[in-house]
DNA sequence: CTTGACTCTGTTCCATGGTACGGAGTTTAA
DNA sequence: TTAAACTCCGTACCATGGAACAGAGTCAAG
């Protein structure tokens, strides 16, 4: 069955501009246009998006998506380190946040007791110096 | 001891017109032109510049960065709220992140099994196929 | 006291990830 | 058959986070 970019939008859960967006940038495959009529999508076109915005919510940017969608099938030693990467970026994100989360919990503390802020310890706590 | 932009810039580890941009922003304050030379930095805007980095690549945009800067200077019942939104901003951000983690490392680990529909785990799991 | 390195200021340009719009052409339902 | 709805195509626009550049001024070393 397939679908003109309209439907293909409604099903995939993104705007028609979207859908260009991701043409324009190779993503997508622009299918050929009729001689008559509008530009026709397969279904594949819909797990594709899905694809990429599942890829996306796992912290992908769409060059790094479109990287994986070419390395696709074959190359999943090349996939793999794309995603160790991925989470070793992750991880160390989630260290530095729960530097500042401590930080922002004493900071809480703090003024919870006394009147003035302590000026610079949320800078000093964050900043590297420790 | 004071810097010029151009050792500040090194020292900190940004452009020059990284810290011009961040001062546009608000987020660094352009010291006042000396009647005659350059503008001098303190040792202090090393910190500052570090903490904004630091934050950028905990997933803060430079918005959210400079309400962070602006909990160090200010009085407490005003800071306390801030830094309490703040926080649970952060946890909800580290939980977030945590989910990721988790779900990159399930999908390196497939991808090791070699547990398949298609011939990488990854992509199945991106393509909706698991 | 001149030359090269640095700074200042304003402005323009870039990538990313889209969104919006205008003026066509096409399709479909009444 | 005609009006509404949809598509096509190009282009412009948006925010974010900078990078680059031009033409001036300033500083420091030989």
């Amino acid at each position: 069955m397939s679908l003109t970019i309209g439907k293909l939008a409604k099903q995939s859960g993104v705007t028609i501009e979207t859908i260009r967006y991701y043409q324009r940038k190779g993503l997508l495959v622009e299918p050929d246009k009729p001689l008559s009529g509008y530009r026709l999508y397969s279904q594949d076109a819909v797990s594709r998006i899905h694809f990429i915005k599942r890829a996306q919510k796992s912290g992908f940017t769409l060059k790094e998506v479109s990287e994986l969608l070419s390395l696709d099938n074959g190359h999943c030693e090349d996939v793999r380190k794309m995603a160790e990467q991925k989470r070793d970026q992750v991880a160390h994100q989630i260290k530095d946040l729960s530097m500042l989360l401590h930080a922002l919990n004493e900071l809480v503390a703090d003024c919870k007791s006394g009147s003035t802020v302590n000026q610079c310890a949320l800078i000093d706590a964050f900043s590297g110096l420790k």
